[in-house]
DNA sequence: AAATACAATCAGTCATGTATGTTTTTATTA
DNA sequence: TAATAAAAACATACATGACTGATTGTATTT
């Protein structure tokens, strides 16, 4: 709706340089390959031969350039051109690994997806910082991150994109199941009240979500992000049950 | 980029529809207009006129169905042709109302704008709803109306749209100083507490605001929502200070 | 030589802004 | 007061630019 063509249209330059900078990611990787020939196992980790580590790290390139794309222009000006301008490919060679924009949009998806997951495992397996104060703080650490704004960004767009909704909002119920599974893993002590676990999850989730997409979009200030997240702290330790107090709390 | 050119395509049959409900209304104003040249305070708000109290309701109109085509399919595929056929109108009538598209979503925003504040300050002005639990029940019901939903469809938006943000960034500060002036005469007896006041705002708004960003996007259940109200209110309460909480509490 | 990675180009669709008609309302005057 | 010119509301048509999917062509790998 608000977009003024003479912005739209991206210079031939631009696209010079970004061609310019595919050659040499090429030859860089022409370099790798050389030697790669020696040690299969680290590039070749799919198919075992050459192309098909040259397709997988293509394929890679391409989804973080989505990912960058949704962050710097939002879901709505992630176009096919534009990603693969920003991946530095021609749009033909992207069309050659996603056969169309939604498959691209898909495996960005399922690829977040996972890129999250994984997040919240690291930090799950640290328990030297199974304190309340740091899982606050690592939570909030994440929900600023790349990965979230895009997820949100998606997610947004899936409420009125049924297509898109039909690929996210199942991985959405995933996420929610493995995220309390790992926040149970994390907090056995919690076992015999979940209730109280139940209302400490969903305080954190909504408030640390909330404020991130809060300030992000000029809702909020930065500066009562620390008030609120020192709240939070103290929240979660007054729910906890008394047993587990001991353990994480620090107050 | 992930949009069917199958689904966008809009049947001829639906333009007829919208063009005859046009028809419809014309008639439903000529019919107002020969009754109205007794009473002109009444339509006649504008300059007097018949045509000024034509135009005004035409351009509300179009106002009206921009909203309702951001909620419904989003800001980015909130398009012009879209709208006017949304309001019964052809774009050509629209341009005349608003030269462009950037015009017509400013006139938007300062009419949402407006209107949260109308919906704000209508709640402030029943003394008799002053206790904790109404007040956040009757912000929870706001957040989940059309203008709210319209609102963060347009803060994600200007995120990575300048243009959209020079225009929103400001109303939105304006919105907080008002939104923030209108709590303070609702709870004068927080005077004296200014930061506990400053928290029991931004969680208020955190957590409602954020809860129904969730649920809208398919973040959350909305079998949570209860549990976390009745915690904000318990919360709210808890904050306060002791003078207050005889009067507005309800514990 | 067959397949795969990549590049370039083309037709179709849609949105935008603008220019040009048509009808209705308002103002003016005979 | 009836006729009419000016203005405003509304409709139609056109030119431009961008994105999309598909096709065709080239170089590299197997």
């Amino acid at each position: 709706m608000l977009a003024s063509p003479a912005v739209m249209g991206v210079s031939e330059s631009e696209y010079s340089i970004a061609q310019h900078s595919n050659q040499a990611i090429q030859m860089a990787l022409s370099r790798t390959r050389t030697t790669a020939s020696t040690k299969p196992a680290a590039t070749r980790s799919n198919g075992g031969t050459l192309q098909a580590a040259k397709a997988a790290q293509t394929r890679s390139r391409l989804l973080e350039a989505t990912v960058r794309c949704i962050v710097k222009h939002g879901y709505a000006n992630t176009t096919t051109p534009r990603v693969a301008k920003e991946a530095g490919l021609s749009r033909g060679a992207m069309m050659h690994h996603f056969e169309n924009g939604a498959a691209l949009i898909k495996a960005t998806i399922i690829e977040l997806h996972e890129k999250r997951l994984r997040a919240f495992r690291r930090a799950a397996e640290r328990p030297e910082e199974h304190d309340v104060d740091t899982l606050v703080e690592t939570y909030w650490a994440q929900v600023q991150k790349p990965a979230f704004i895009a997820f949100h960004e998606l997610a947004v767009a899936a409420r009125t994109d049924k297509e898109l909704a039909d690929i996210l909002l199942p991985l959405q119920e995933e996420f929610r199941d493995r995220f309390n599974a790992q926040a149970h893993a994390l907090f056995p002590e919690w076992g015999d009240s979940p209730t109280q676990f139940d209302l400490a999850m969903s305080l954190s989730q909504t408030i640390m979500e909330g404020m991130a997409i809060a300030v992000q979009t000029g809702a909020m200030d930065r500066e009562k992000v620390p008030m609120m997240l020192t709240h939070l702290e103290n929240q979660i330790r007054a729910i906890m049950p008394a047993t587990a107090r001991a353990t994480a709390g620090k107050s």
